[in-house]
DNA sequence: TTCATTTATTGCCATATGGCAATAAATTTT
DNA sequence: AAAATTTATTGCCATATGGCAATAAATGAA
């Protein structure tokens, strides 16, 4: 149900009962179905989502036109494409849905009007920044310090719904590796 | 001089230069020499600060004891650790002078103070967060799609001012690459 | 159900980068 | 200025991962 999704996800101390209901009452429903595309590159963002159910990827493709998987959706996750935004510029990333998907919607004027008015509601969306950069922090590090199987691994300890439901190549691009390494990297890993 | 530094930082189109006055009075010099901390891990940034001259690394110590530059920051760049500041939680990260350095540092509750209540301040605060986050997702594709060599030349474009003042094992860190091949690369590129 | 397309696996070989150790060069300390 | 320490370079060889192509398996379309 909506706003049990979304008082799951929006947690802070200083949201009073009543900040929650309005922030709730901001998001409506939204739904993809499988390979629908919700951002392309080029378009502004008109707001943001949170996931009720479903898995979501963005993307981006290089400039030897490579499929490049930069981040994973799920459950609960806020589908955002931060720099197009919040800076009001065309994005860099594509976002498409790999499942059927239901969403909670919020358009980006509402979200002002509530960002700036909920004392709250900006220190919860600071804080969630926050940790999203820490989390492309790590993966930088990551990069640099794991090998391509321990990212592997990891990522199937911190988000095992990827490997339910996207196809192995999105993955591999996600990992840094081929579809080639990926797939001798599990091989190895069965034994 | 002062408020020269801090209004090349602080642009954004919703601050008066009233709000800038306030903004700027924030601010105090903090100075460093070569080789201080700034920040070390488990402790709780108070504070950032804009860099008005010098060159400053954070790194964070890998499993394995390696250390690992994660951000070169540059004249007029923010210096901040920005997880730690804003969740209020000790930094994973640490914080060193490379070379003397001369700092605009702004406290947290000044900080917070300003920020909620200031309209534009906000939106440029949340408009940097996004860049920095734009910056570091660019950087774990960098990581994925160039060589070693590649990213060793986009760094040289995008900060020539950290090869003037660091070492090459901290920028060979930084690139993800051994010292001995950082010094491979040099060797190559100087043909 | 069959056909077409996409995705995943595997073999063979190529290449980028790492590990280690010796030396050289630079920097810091005494 | 000399000694000690840190940093950078280079050689030799090891290893992880990539590239390409053939096949197999899975998925989607007709």
């Amino acid at each position: 149900m909506k706003s049990d999704a979304l008082r799951a996800v929006y947690q802070h101390e200083l949201l009073s009962d009543e900040d929650l209901k309005a922030i709730c009452d901001a998001h409506h429903e939204i739904t993809f179905s499988k390979g629908q595309h919700i951002l392309e590159t080029g378009t502004i963002a008109d707001g943001y989502m949170i996931l009720e159910s479903g898995l979501i990827r963005s993307y981006v493709i290089d400039f030897n036109g490579k499929d490049i998987t930069t981040d994973f959706f799920i459950q609960n996750g806020l589908v955002i494409e931060v720099s197009s935004l919040f800076q009001r510029i065309p994005s860099q990333e594509n976002i498409e849905a790999l499942t059927d998907c239901t969403c909670w919607k919020i358009d980006f004027q509402v979200f002002q009007q509530l960002f700036h008015s909920i004392e709250g509601f900006r220190e919860w969306g600071r804080s969630w920044m926050s940790s999203n950069l820490f989390e492309f922090k790590q993966r930088s590090v990551s990069m640099i310090t794991d090998s391509a199987t321990e990212r592997y691994h990891k990522l199937m300890e911190t988000k095992p719904e990827v490997f339910q439901y996207s196809s192995l190549k999105h993955i591999a691009s996600y990992l840094g590796v081929t579809n080639t390494s990926l797939s001798r990297i599990r091989k190895e890993t069965m034994k």
